[in-house]
DNA sequence: GAGATATGAATGAACG
DNA sequence: CGTTCATTCATATCTC
């Protein structure tokens, strides 16, 4: 039953939960299954484990098949960025940033496929799901822009020390007429002058341009331009 | 679910959660360089940012992540919404060479992009994962530096000294009938002129945007327009 | 300081 | 599997 139904609005009592919100005990034996090393149960593997957690609450062969996937892939996502971490030196400030899960070890599986390779359904059925969105609530949600922000301005950056980013330089040339800066080097037309412009030097000959688009040359300073 | 009330434990032992609060200066460069154009920076350029953040406070890979990925989400429920809201003009039109694309203003981007067309490879995307490897190379002969990758609003220029720099071109355009200077690439509309319009070129076809109400194209310099 | 809002973080569910 | 989207949760922030 969809929220449509037409008939008057006002129903959505029934708290429908769009997506499955595992129990607490569900996520501990999920949890466990997982440290216990069947990272990637095959089907039949998650059959099981899913009857077992609906002693629990709804759940169905889905909801398990997808909550591995997620764990592995965040738990993999997570082991590779702090190992990213560990290489990467210093900098002061070190990070704050992360949240919690102290990592649980992930000690990959045999891995067993299941239904072959991927996809093709999982499984139709289930879900709780049924349906519908509902929620009535209506959130409003209007902009924001952090106000607060444009007021204090700071001035920024006046001190690097740490950031090897080469810059290009600068140069002032004429383009239809305007002075503008534009960047010295070879540069992506489009994206610079939003369109796939010909850039034609005052004496008439075009600046040519790559396959993608750059200019192969950089424009000279001072010297006038037209986007045709 | 409220952590606690579980009789058994849940997953989340670490109750005290303390939230990265990014510093003013942060959510400027933030929103610069989202408002540029670069609305989701793969992860090598996720770690340049977090590493420009760092100047200003405690800040990890995954605070830029989600930063990025929140930003995403709401600007572009937030342009949906008034999109919706829109719906209802008229929409066909079939003739008159004016209104018609009037309401033309969403057209649906791919998504990441930043290099527009064709940049050659820098764009891909990845996020805080990445894996690994790859990424051998980098020598780039033709990149540089995503030229897109800017600044946005010619007001707020921090003409820095350091590094990493996040500017375009700037270019002088007519909007309703005032000469104005703006960026001259993609740009945020609703960022740049303080609320949700639909550029139209004098000879009457509206500028498209993204579905994230960023222009698809920058404004030809010296044109007319007009901000409906 | 309770309630409303803004927004960082987490995660179920897809997609390719 | 990696990536991305849509929600949801939780907390920082602001207001009266």
């Amino acid at each position: 039953q969809t929220p449509a139904a037409a008939d008057s609005a006002a129903a959505t009592p029934p708290p429908v939960r769009t997506r499955w919100t595992p129990k607490p005990e569900q996520i501990l034996i999920l949890e466990s299954i997982f440290n216990s090393g069947m990272v990637n149960p095959p089907k039949d593997e998650t059959v099981r484990i899913r009857k077992l957690l609906e002693k629990f609450g709804p759940v169905g062969d889905a909801n398990v098949f997808y909550w591995f996937q997620n764990r592995r892939s965040r738990s993999r996502r997570r082991q590779r960025q702090l190992q990213a971490a560990a290489t990467s030196a210093s900098v002061g400030g070190g990070g704050a940033g992360f949240s919690q899960e102290l990592m649980a070890a992930d000690c990959y599986y045999p891995a067993t496929f299941w239904g072959s390779s991927s996809s093709s359904g999982i499984q139709g059925n289930i879900n709780i799901s049924d349906t519908n969105n509902n929620n009535n609530n209506n959130n409003s949600d209007l902009i924001n822009f952090p106000a607060s922000v444009l007021e204090q301005s700071p001035k920024f950056f006046y001190e690097d020390s740490s950031c090897l980013q080469f810059r290009q330089p600068v140069i002032t040339v004429f383009i239809n007429g305007m002075s503008m800066d534009v960047s010295g080097g070879p540069m992506d037309v489009k994206a610079a002058f939003g369109g796939d412009f010909v850039v034609v030097h005052s004496s008439g000959t075009a600046v040519p341009i790559n396959e993608y688009g750059f200019l192969l040359e950089g424009l000279k300073p001072g010297e006038n331009y037209f986007l045709v």
